[in-house]
DNA sequence: TCACAATTGATAATTGTTACCACCTGTAAG
DNA sequence: CTTACAGGTGGTAACAATTATCAATTGTGA
């Protein structure tokens, strides 16, 4: 269990840097000069940006670049597979009567969300109180998943296709664990 | 690993329900017909819904309630540790740059969040293509934690408590998957 | 170089959530 | 059983994040 460094995410941005037009043409999309400063800020970013903070990042080299065109991009990189959203479920609060420790399965296409217990996750952290500067407080595995509904239709009010995860290049120099 | 049924609920819900004026005493809250409706809904439901959901059962009942009434009360529930929000970070998307298979430290009072590598926990769904009805897709561990910084600090602009998990109940017969 | 579909910027609209504040009510003291 | 009042509520305005709209611009392949 490691976290990842600086110097590994350098490495792996420059990387995909020099892949990115390529795979722009490869998912259908236009190599712009917007799509290039917000792919560059976002890997460039080691802290998971809001589209916000990439917009003020950006806007440092194109001031005239819009909001709307972050967002709008930033999904699009999903889309094709380029980036991912770390909050699956941010649209909307969902609560939880059931305090006691358990993990969720969530399904992609409606966000229902049910209740799982999986006992060696906890596990995974028994006898850390910490990591590095981080103390720990608890912990959640969210497993991502489509229900027999959603497994026909396409995805109801969450059109997200999520990409199909053909992807499979250049997940190779990755940082080490 | 097993799915949590309806019955498993039904009966920790009217374990929780019995205990729920006491329980509001000791956090020091007054026990309002608003707060049962809307404890009661919560414990209820078996999707984590969110507060429009709640919102929507409680007025049958009470027609007159206000929906800032049910957000509050959904996180005044959570403060003193009755319920929990499933979506720790659901205020604004963030995006990651970096597509190979790895997992995230949040920190709960600044939000920032850092790539980690935990090797162990895709192995936990090894062999597995659904669970039930769910086919899986993938999963992401959430570690909750609290970063240097905001171990000193009360807790910037997330002062969540976030419970301190004494519960123990009613998690007893579950049904395998 | 050209034609056209894709993309962008500006801005309006929508959605989920919180802030406000006057009125109401659960609580505990008498 | 009253009473006083801190805490809670409803109605609504304000906010913040995101998405929709659409005319103008631009990348792409021919
Ligand atoms: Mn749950
Ligand atoms: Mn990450
Ligand atoms: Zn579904
Ligand atoms: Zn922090």
């Amino acid at each position: 269990m490691q976290m990842v460094t600086d110097s590994d995410r350098a490495a792996y941005a420059a990387a995909r840097m020099a892949e990115f037009a390529a795979r722009c043409h490869r998912g259908g999309l236009a190599v712009t000069p917007q799509r290039l400063a917000i792919i560059r800020a976002l890997l460039a970013a080691a802290d998971h940006p809001r589209a916000e903070t990439i917009y003020a990042q950006v806007r440092r080299e194109h001031p005239h670049i819009s909001l709307a065109t972050v967002h709008r991009t930033l999904e699009t990189l999903c889309r094709i597979g380029e980036a991912r959203k770390v909050t699956a479920l941010h649209d909307s609060a969902r609560y939880d009567g059931n305090t006691a420790p358990h993990h969720h399965v969530v399904c992609l296409g409606c966000r229902r969300i049910r209740d799982i217990e999986i006992p060696g996750v906890e596990r995974l952290l028994d006898g850390r109180d910490d990591l590095g500067e981080f103390k720990l407080m608890g912990c959640a595995l969210e497993i991502h998943a489509l229900c027999a509904q959603c497994q026909r239709k396409p995805g109801r009010s969450n059109p997200k296709r999520l990409a199909n995860r053909k992807q499979s290049i250049a997940t190779s120099n990755h940082v080490d664990s």
